[in-house]
DNA sequence: TTGTAGGCGTTATCAT
DNA sequence: ATGATAACGCCTACAA
């Protein structure tokens, strides 16, 4: 009620105020001159109810005079929907330091506003408890969830949901050992691969790498791979202190770098896990004197919308997290509706995008 | 049920199959051989009910057992609370664009679920219709409200919704005509105008600026009279040749910048209303044959994480969203739990953060 | 064509 | 210390 209030009791639901009531349909009813079945009849356009267009009218009319909009937990109570979806990501903090999450979020809540469902965006950890976001579906706040870049130790949690017929879709992660998950995957490994044969056909032998998180995350040991399988195509060994692992933000790229230089100042080229990464590295070479692309020529990863103007800007691989989450979206709706569509599994090619970045080859190795 | 699902039963919540049922207080009161008023009360921790320890016990233990989780709209339908909050954002497309709101949102997240709220994303301008977030408070979706950035048209719905004492955040907005509206804010014009003053003081006369966005977002028309107020305490003339307006993006500011190049090469100098912006700004630049900072000086707006990595560094002006998402989001919640707390607004200073963007100053005008 | 009544899962007010 | 019982607001057979 005022200033005063114990802080104890913030946290406390039961503490809240009486809220300005609403109107309810029974007051629609009334005004109408009607029952409440009549009114719940003809604002949810029940069919074949033989209501008559002048009643139609009059509890239309009565309705916007009360500004009357249904209650909705009431309403989700008896049809056990919610019209609420949630995207569910690793950790709220790479919302802050990277483009990548928050181009998703921008599909999908495009996506999901369109078919008429609101967006709850969980972090995975928040307060340090696994498994925490299954609250969610327990306490039936949501229909349906899109999940992206599943910890392994969430995997069984997953697959408990799919089994039982939750509407799940799962975005960036290798489940196929449990089926019945529906995925939307991008061909990781063969987009690192990808690039990093663009930096070896250009005459690169010391081609390091920075993974973007750490190795657990399945999209860094992907593009590791990929790495390997181009440098082994190409005949050129692997050499592991050209290998070194960040954490999302520019800054770690930054400091990957700067290890990686301390280490070994032989390298000429650098695939970098993640845009952002490729920022904070291509900052580091500078600052070491070296310069971009003619000393070193760096490859990011996700095309981040600042790529195109970084300077010198920036050869990447092209991600579309928002096209990404727009299509889980879309897949999670019908999956809400009850289809069951035979793919279960989507991978989608990712492009190279060359931009200036990588120079125009060094023969002089 | 199946593939072949018409799409049109896509959108109609009625058609959802029934979800897995799932565990009610009634179970739980049988199995642990109790009423469902004693299974509340110990689940409630309802104090002074007079529970034994023992029948306590055995609910918590039947619970556990069952998986017992309460229903969410239930609760909600009962209790008037939903234990979720919303962030209102102008438009979608900002989140896929610029880093700002998503660091927002980063902070906003944070702090509501620290204090048990989960948060929906929603976008202002969805499908077109104004006011259409207040569905979500006339429903009884949300408990509270932070708003960022409202455009002038929704000013009286907000207004309304305050008189009525719903719990409301403004966030980046002057309400100040409408009193009873708590805000965050930020010294936006006085920000604008060190950013400007940087400039003027390292000898640069033909100071342009870009416009963040159509200059009726408050945010916009702020930096304005800042750059302003810098120039006639400078006795520069405003030359309405070096201002123009971008929208959001990189790409927008590379266009706003070609676009004043085009008009006059006189320029020594540019503030841009974000750093995403001056990104596109100074690769404009560079493609034109200026250098940054020795032909042209550029300072930024927010310093988004890239800033301190971009070629050059990028001066700028530290907005801190996250830290102003967290403000706002526990402002929210006192005011959720029915505190007022006396002061309304909270304005706070935004220091200028020197890179290197600016070069060392220019003399020989 | 419209009204009655029951139920969705909780919480909360009573008695006991 | 515990258990009926009545809301909360809506949907929907079923009856009229």
């Amino acid at each position: 009620m005022s200033a005063t209030c114990p802080l104890s009791a913030v946290d406390n639901p039961l503490n809240r105020p009486k809220t300005t009531p609403r109107v309810t349909s029974s007051q629609v009813a009334k005004l109408a001159g009607v029952s409440r079945t009549t009114v719940s009849f003809v604002l949810n356009d029940v069919p074949q109810m033989g209501i008559s267009e002048e009643t139609r009218e009059r509890v239309l009319l009565a309705a916007r005079q009360l500004g009357y909009v249904p209650n909705a937990a009431a309403r989700s109570l008896v049809s056990g929907a919610t019209r609420t979806v949630a995207l569910v990501v690793p950790h709220n903090e790479h919302l802050r330091v990277d483009a990548f999450i928050p181009r998703m979020l921008a599909g999908v809540n495009e996506t999901c506003h369109t078919h008429g469902y609101k967006v709850l965006f969980e972090p995975m950890v928040e307060a340090g408890r696994p498994g925490d976001f299954l609250d969610l579906v327990d306490s039936r706040r949501i229909d349906g969830l899109i999940v992206l870049n599943v910890p392994r130790s969430e995997d069984v949690h997953l697959a408990h949901l799919a089994a039982e017929g939750f509407p799940l879709v799962v975005i960036g992660s290798n489940l196929d050992a449990h089926a019945g998950i529906y995925s939307i995957d991008v061909d990781t490994r063969d987009a690192a691969r990808a690039a990093t044969h663009h930096l070896l056909a250009l005459g690169h032998r010391r081609v390091a790498h920075i993974g973007f998180a750490p190795n657990e995350y399945h999209g860094v040991s992907e593009r590791l791979f990929g790495y390997r399988d181009a440098l082994r195509e190409r005949g050129v060994e692997l050499d592991a202190a050209l290998v070194t692992f960040a954490n999302f933000s520019a800054q770690s790229g930054y400091d990957a770098m700067r290890a990686l230089l301390a280490r070994d100042r032989s390298l000429t080229a650098l695939f970098a896990g993640n845009d952002t990464i490729a920022f904070g590295a291509i900052a580091a070479l500078r600052e070491a004197g070296l310069r971009v692309p003619d000393d070193v020529a760096v490859v990011g990863y996700d095309d981040i919308p600042l790529a195109a103007y970084a300077s010198p800007p920036l050869t990447t691989i092209r991600t579309s997290p928002y096209e990404q989450g727009c299509e889980a979206s879309n897949l999670l709706v019908r999956l809400i509706a009850g289809e069951r569509p035979a793919e279960l599994h989507s991978t989608s090619a990712v492009p190279l995008i060359v931009r200036e970045s990588c120079g125009t080859g060094r023969f002089a190795a």
